[in-house]
DNA sequence: AAACCCATGTAATAGGTTACATGATTTG
DNA sequence: CAAATCATGTAACCTATTACATGGGTTT
């Protein structure tokens, strides 16, 4: 697992636009950066608290709220440990793909297999891409005036090129393996295999 | 975390090629699918015990070799196992996207910083995406004629697609944000955004 | 009054990385 | 003979999800 503790900053984030409670800030991130980015109350609630230790927020409990609600604010001493996160060069990615980890030993079981995932995931990615579009306009709308207006496009442009490329991808991969499909090499595939030992070098 | 066991499938998947050591198990899976799926000997060890005690490998200890190493072999059981597993859907994958959880957050630091990461993303990807081509090439190069090659290939064009939409998200990104630096606007930002308060929402 | 949303929080558990310890063998 | 590579393994730690427990308030 990574050393950065992203998850802190992902909560200072959110408290950056104003104050929220624990429940809110889950709420708000799931909606802004929700599709690349979630955290989980099991990770909300003890960061919060340990927020609150080292003076990066404050707490204000609602007296009037019978719900017992605990409204956080970011402090000065979190937004400059805020800052300090956003400037510092972003950790690379973890890429862990399912998908493509069952398509490249997808060559052990029928061609259906792996077409049945690929389908899969051409369906979802163009539900995908769908639903960005449609918060790309809504926030085309809604905040072009925003000054994060940009800051928030870009994001949303990032997973909408995401999708497409990976919609595309999905279907040309698609074409490929039905082709493969139309004339079987199944039997030839297993006595080849078998005879060359090692797994494909880089 | 998913409750799906990954890695132990990703073991069994290399195992599935032909026997082979935990170090050879580990320097194969990052030659072939290291782009998208990594695994470190701190987790394929415990893995491989387990799978022994599950009768889904066995091993053959080398004695002739001083070094002491041991050659695991999958067993029907584990092949069975290893099918199983890739029939299944892939369960959805996790997105946490730093760069892009920075780039959202950019608006509250000067354009500089959102520019800097931008650029050391369309640096990396560039470079990310003339390794794959690479990689393409001595594919197509050697593996030609394998039967496992079309599912080689996808696995491999899967990262260019990715690389290149990624590449060109970044280049337009970086104009967008660079033009805004043109004019700035970060007094009219600070105004606009405590009079707003609420997130953006979906 | 049921259903749903707001709201806080914890416990169990899984998944995973990093760093370290140890040593043999091969190659330049 | 030094450096690189082969090879096994563990310990410490962190990150994160899932599921649960609990209850108030709001809407239909």
């Amino acid at each position: 697992m990574a050393r950065t503790n992203r998850s802190r900053f992902a909560v200072l984030g959110a408290l950056s636009v104003g104050p929220r409670t624990g429940y809110e800030i889950q709420r708000d991130l799931a909606e802004s950066v929700g599709h690349f980015w979630t955290e989980s109350y099991g990770q909300i609630y003890p960061i919060l608290r340990e927020l609150l230790e080292s003076g990066e927020v404050t707490v204000s409990e609602d007296p009037e709220s019978g719900r017992g609600r605990k409204v956080y604010r970011i402090t000065p001493a979190g937004t400059k440990a805020f800052q300090a996160w956003l400037r510092d060069a972003p950790s690379p990615l973890a890429v862990r793909n399912e998908l493509l980890l069952k398509l490249f030993f997808g060559g052990t079981a029928p061609p259906e297999v792996a077409i049945g995932h690929l389908e899969r995931a051409l369906a979802e990615s163009e539900a995908a891409l769908q639903t960005l579009e449609g918060v790309m306009a809504t926030l085309e709308r809604d905040d072009r005036d925003d000054p994060m207006f940009p800051y928030w496009a870009i994001t949303v442009k990032a997973g909408i090129a995401g999708y497409r490329a990976h919609r595309d991808w999905c279907q040309e991969s698609l074409s490929t393996l039905t082709s493969l499909r139309a004339r079987p090499v199944a039997r030839r595939a297993r006595a080849a295999r078998s005879s060359r030992g090692a797994a494909r070098k880089r």
